[in-house]
DNA sequence: GTCATAAACATACACTCTGCATGCATCTAA
DNA sequence: TTAGATGCATGCAGAGTGTATGTTTATGAC
């Protein structure tokens, strides 16, 4: 019986290498950007070598685009369960708000997701990935908020566009460390001048 | 007397090489990206060697950043140019807003300033440069208004952020092709909204 | 259990790119 | 006109990416 390679299953030792690979992939990422993470960087910090980087990962960018799946999928679930069950549409988008602000904290997040991810992967294929992962919230938030009358009668893919900017641009600025008393109460001034926005006729 | 090599002063010949490279540089960051552009491919483009990009700019970022550098200062240009003399201020803002998303419809002005910049000079390099060309225009505008009472008292650090990011992602929407009308309407409205936000006592 | 096959991983190589060092051509100033 | 500086080209060393090939480990039929 071997101390150092125990007998482990095929797919058991494609998910410890993955994440192996993925967690030092993302401090790198983190730390130095896309660019600035060469491949043997990161198989240096997770201890093998790059044949099984590119054993798992088709290229530099499909490793980073798994890592940013992650990200993006645990910023869904975190925003996905914070959804109050009952609440009116305009309680339920600051709720939303809220948790999408909590969970960008994570250290890093703000960069990998909002910075390195549009310029590595494109705009397009960065949409692609958060839908994969429940995005549409805002956007069913807003239509929601605007079937309820709490919100005006906009064009909801331009409406959810702005807003969803300005909760990035919080998230940015709050990982820079701008008091984030200020972002909640700007975005939620926003939010509530809109619904009490008096309709021109 | 040369025909293909004119005498001339080596302050002229500076500012056509310096001219020529960023052209060339400009439309392949536009094309490909900063990443996805070499320094071969962009010397080749311009019609001379790696010596000549290397004697006029340090390295590959430099390059980009002089080529940033023109694009921001001719937005802030156009901003300037189309500040009515003596508006009121949140006619001012928006004349100014209007002014931004018609500059940023230049081709690739989005791509370059909003997607490859932050990534491959950073957000506080970026800042610096956008601040070098009179980017105050926003915060001055911004706090311009609260003074008249046309916007209401919050921190109009964070104000001034969440809004640009709104007229950023505007420009980049309709750089993909989306509605004109329907981002200007978002944008007026939620301007108008903060205007008429009546104040929690 | 054993053996053929496939999967996991390591090693070696070819190619491209970046930045610098060096050398030639052109301009400047006395 | 000529010494020195500036503009630009050429050549080179180091690093990085992706692939081809080799070696080890697991799988499944018998």
């Amino acid at each position: 019986m071997q101390v150092d390679s125990p007998r482990r299953s095929n797919d058991l030792r494609t998910a410890e290498m993955r994440a192996r690979l993925m967690d030092a992939a993302r401090s790198l990422f983190v730390a130095h950007g896309f660019a600035g993470t060469s491949t043997p960087a990161i198989v240096d910090r997770a201890g093998v070598t790059r044949g099984a980087l590119y054993h798992h990962f088709p290229d530099k960018t499909a490793i980073f685009r798994a890592v940013l799946e992650r990200e993006a999928a645990e910023v869904a679930a975190a925003i996905l369960a914070a959804d109050p069950p009952g609440a009116n549409p305009l309680d339920a988008l600051l709720a939303g708000a809220s948790a999408y602000l909590a969970a960008m904290a994570v250290p890093g997040r703000t960069r990998l997701l909002l910075v390195d991810g549009p310029a590595a992967l494109g705009r397009v294929a960065l949409r692609q990935i958060e839908a994969q992962h429940g995005d549409a919230t805002l956007l069913g938030g807003v239509k929601a908020a605007q079937a309820d009358g709490t919100l005006p009668p906009l064009p909801a893919q331009a409406l959810t566009s702005l807003l969803s900017a300005m909760f990035e641009r919080a998230a940015l600025d709050l990982s820079d460390g701008h008091p984030p008393a200020d972002y909640l109460a700007t975005a939620k001034a926003i939010i509530l001048g809109l619904s009490q926005l008096r309709q021109p006729h």
